[in-house]
DNA sequence: TTGTATGCGTTATCAT
DNA sequence: ATGATAACGCATACAA
């Protein structure tokens, strides 16, 4: 006669009674016959363990459905197979596309992926990121919200904690890093607008800061998000280039979001030498500039030109097509996970950085300037 | 003279000298000059502790930059402040908009949300829910790719992990559940789409399964994750209620992605009787239904009309505004994680199940049939 | 090949 | 109020 009641002498019942504690290796062992030892080597597959132990303790957690818990196996190896994802938004199609990519591939090398929105808040970003060297992650892809603030990014690297910037470069931060090439890209737009012959180019730019910033001279560019920087330095560039003689006329930064976008764009274009083309940074600004040109009772392109710095989904069922800067998303973030896995399995090498292109597909939103 | 030549003694060195090895507790009890308990209960602010214990130990842990392990705190309580979240893909408007609100109610809660895509897999939803049971996870929000096949969650919620099912339903499995009145919505669109005159409506679907199902029989239907299930109800149902005689002849079900919604769309309209109007299950599938009207050279809504089943973000630029019904993305995310914090906190409650409605809005996609 | 014994960093119990 | 000490489940150095 038994001398427990448990679930085995109880026979088979399938998974009804809810167990509310885990099986351990101990139990695997007891039931296996073997010392926990012994049962952690046939399991875990390393020292050498003879084919019977082995077999007993592989029948003993088949049946005991026993699952290892990682929690426990941290504590004594140190180290997790976590890892955090800090982007301002997943909800938005930049950041939603690159995080499944760099989730995707966390998961295809062992690790799993703790996301954070951000908000573009530095304060969350730091509280993320504090978070995640709290539950010791193996490391953090991110998207930081400010290009001088990187202290906290700097204690992770040296808590242990390799950091990858995604998108953004950080001053004094020194880390591996992947962007696409936005100023390239930025470029070859304008040379197509002012090509055609644009000379009032706006640009809408999603920022984080001080919002609806003046016309006039914008030193705020300097501390944007280095992907964002990129994109209107190649603009002001290009205009000045051009010969235009105040290129930053029709700049605008506007907090981040739709509507602060429509808002903008309406006052742009309520002008009296109103805007020929928009430039909209990406494409949740690219919707709010849409959605003020449509207000205005203005055609596309007859009466203005828009293209945006990323490409949406959506892009070809707008009439006409909606040019735009195609983003490498997945590719960004298959490179982000590829730099950190490579920096967690040899944390002394060089700091590596990739610049992934971007292609400037030119649809029917560009129009020549009447 | 101090007896040890740590970073104290080296003076405020500002975290340059990389430090592999955390701070312990312990070396904050030391450092504060009190036992482990006393440091552990001034920092978990439970027990009873002096005051100037308390100034001491804080004071420790702030000039250490004691960062409390929450690996080893979790083997020892046994719980951990992770959740999954596990859904077909984060890179797509509704689970992306989903996910980010579900993670957002997590962190709020303090709690941290691990996010696995499994593009509709059923092998990867079960391999995501095993590894969060390995990891221990607080509960799991899942959108179950199968109606049928549940075991995987019972099994979770046996081994102590709550379940919330998040969109769709599962046979066999007893969850709290969250979703939207799908059945309504589609309901009102139909009606709005008959009352319009139109008796051939087409209804194209993203669905797992067997791919293109042919018109005829559909026992497909019955095997369909709930939410696009309840949908392809109401619109059989209201095509037979308006006297329709094969409600399914218009009826395409194919897989997930735009690319595929623009084949089956292209076939549908190349019929001799083509159907007057088209209802997309979803935004990709309206990207897709959208590109092959398009294609087809048909004004939209003089030729055919076209409703989605979800509202994405893009129906307002295109020409006309796409109808659409609204699906309550961040309520649904919101609620799962509430349903999920009440379950932890009391895990016997009786199971929930919160329908919330979904608006349809109708604009100018919609004509009246010719 | 196998088992014994120890440690990971925490929380929590129980004396003091 | 405080400190010594046991546990959590696993991995592993070392002894057998």
């Amino acid at each position: 006669m038994p001398e427990h009641s448990t679930a085995a002498a109880t026979g088979e019942a399938p998974g009804l009674a809810a167990r509310r504690t885990a099986v351990t290796l101990t139990e695997v062992a007891v039931r296996a016959g073997v010392s926990r030892a012994t049962a952690a080597r046939a399991l875990g597959g390393y020292g050498s363990v003879s084919q019977s132990a082995r077999q007993l303790v592989l029948a003993a957690a088949e049946e005991l459905k026993y699952r290892p818990n990682m929690v426990a196996r941290s504590t004594r190896t140190g180290t997790t197979s976590i890892v955090g994802i800090v982007v301002a938004d997943i909800g938005s199609p930049f950041f939603g596309r690159s995080t499944r990519s760099i989730s995707d591939a966390a998961r295809a090398a062992g690790l799993e992926a703790v996301v954070v929105n951000t908000d573009e808040e530095i304060e969350v970003e730091r509280a993320a990121v504090s978070m995640l060297l709290r539950q010791r992650a193996a490391g953090i892809v991110v998207a930081p919200a400010s290009r001088s603030d990187g202290q906290h990014l700097t204690e992770a690297q040296a808590a242990g904690a390799p950091v990858v910037l995604l998108d953004r470069r950080v001053h004094d931060v020194a880390a591996d890093r992947v962007y696409s090439d936005n100023e390239t890209a930025a470029t070859a737009v304008m040379a197509e607008l002012i090509s055609r012959g644009h000379r009032r180019i706006a640009y809408v730019s999603s920022a984080a800061g001080p919002e609806g910033a003046v016309p006039g001279h914008y030193p705020a560019v300097d501390d944007l998000v280095t992907s964002a920087g990129d994109r209107i330095r190649a603009y002001l560039r290009s205009l000045s280039a051009a010969g235009v003689e105040a290129p930053d006329a029709y700049l605008r930064l506007c907090p981040f979001g739709e509507e602060a976008a429509q808002q903008a764009t309406a006052q742009l274009l309520a002008r009296p030498e109103r805007p020929t083309a928009v430039f909209a940074s990406d494409g949740v600004i690219a919707l709010g500039v849409l959605r003020a040109v449509h207000d205005a009772g203005l055609s596309i392109p007859g009466e203005i030109s828009v293209v945006a710095g990323d490409d949406p989904t959506w892009s070809r069922v707008t009439t006409p097509a909606l040019s735009a800067v195609a983003q490498p998303v997945h590719e960004l973030g298959q490179t982000a996970m590829n730099l950190l896995l490579k920096r967690i399995a040899d944390p002394d090498r060089p700091f590596e950085e990739r610049v992934l292109p971007a292609a400037f597909l030119s649809r029917g939103s560009i129009g020549t300037a009447s």
